[in-house]
DNA sequence: AAGCAGCCCAACCGCATGTAA
DNA sequence: TTTACATGCGGTTGGGCTGCT
């Protein structure tokens, strides 16, 4: 079955925006606030399609956009978050205050695959590029299809999935305790503690407890893997629900504060709750 | 100065997902 | 339960910019 195309194509501009256009668009989201971008365009005057100005405004209009260069501790904190989530760059995005995915896609192809390369690492991986895959390696992030799952937790650096269809074991902690000069460690957590020498924890001991919210905060729970949805709130678009605020896991779930971010002291999405900011 | 190649990034496209009817 | 629609995500593209020859 075929989708209907999301808007008249044969009436609407594509291409780079005008400021004139830019200006309409900010305009009315001032006026009306974000959604409902189907007609949107209509509402505001503009010959572009919704999806358009929703990747727009999003992308480069919106006011809390932290513009220029990316931070060496930006850098590192995403190269962390990719390690941990793979391509899921709004996941990513999200907590990193003032960047959008799209941007952070970028920055990723362009700048820090190459560097990670330079440093002999597969940017995919995350593994040393002479690395030989064997059976049993862990799971890499990338390999994890998080849209099957619509809520998980990685909690003292364990998790199962779907009654033990598959297992990732991050073992940071029980580095943390046990000898890891032992000459019994294991492959796996000999990298791990590789990884642990190349990612300085600012002084503080790196947790990895992660949450990983779906783009709504549905009603149901999950039953098949008795995993809770977030919340009980409305699931319409944030923007929609005009008495919406922070959902109350938000601070527990903030990944730059729990990565141990030095500008986590000053979190904007821990303390900010207007609707601009996403959870974090 | 002109031509070319490579890089960067804004924007587009197709698909997945959630939801309302 | 099914279907159509709206939105969001990730991959890809292409035009502009920059540096090199």
């Amino acid at each position: 079955m075929g989708r209907s195309p999301c808007c008249e194509k044969a009436h609407t501009n594509k291409g780079a925006w005008t400021k004139e256009e830019d200006q309409r668009l900010i305009d009315y989201i001032r006026l009306h606030g974000e959604g409902c971008w189907r007609s949107l365009p209509k509402a505001a005057g503009l010959l572009r399609c919704g999806k358009s100005c929703r990747l727009r405004w999003i992308n480069y209009l919106r006011p809390d956009l932290k513009r220029g260069n990316f931070t060496q501790q930006e850098d590192e904190l995403i190269i962390k978050l990719h390690s941990l989530l793979g391509n899921k760059w709004s996941l990513i995005a999200a907590r990193l205050p003032g960047r959008t995915d799209n941007e952070i896609k970028n920055y990723w192809n362009t700048h820090i695959k190459r560097k990670l390369l330079s440093r002999g690492i597969d940017p995919q991986t995350h593994r040393p590029l002479d690395h030989q895959p064997t059976a049993t390696n862990t799971i890499t992030p990338t390999q994890l299809d998080f849209r099957s799952v619509p809520r998980v937790s990685i909690a003292n650096s364990s998790l199962d999935f779907k009654s033990n269809e598959f297992q990732i074991k991050a073992k940071a902690e029980s580095l943390e305790e046990g000898d890891s000069s032992s000459s019994g460690m294991t492959t796996d957590e000999e990298q791990l503690q590789q990884c642990k020498d190349k990612f300085p924890r600012n002084g503080q001991d790196l947790n990895l407890e992660l949450s990983i919210g779906t783009r709504s905060f549905g009603k149901k729970n999950n039953s098949t893997t008795g995993i809770s949805t977030a919340n009980s709130a409305d699931s319409k678009p944030l923007s929609h629900n005009k008495n919406f605020r922070l959902p109350e896991y938000a601070s527990s779930i903030c990944l730059c504060c729990q990565l141990g971010f030095q500008a986590s002291e000053n979190c904007s999405n821990c303390q900010n709750t207007n609707e601009f900011n996403r959870y974090c």
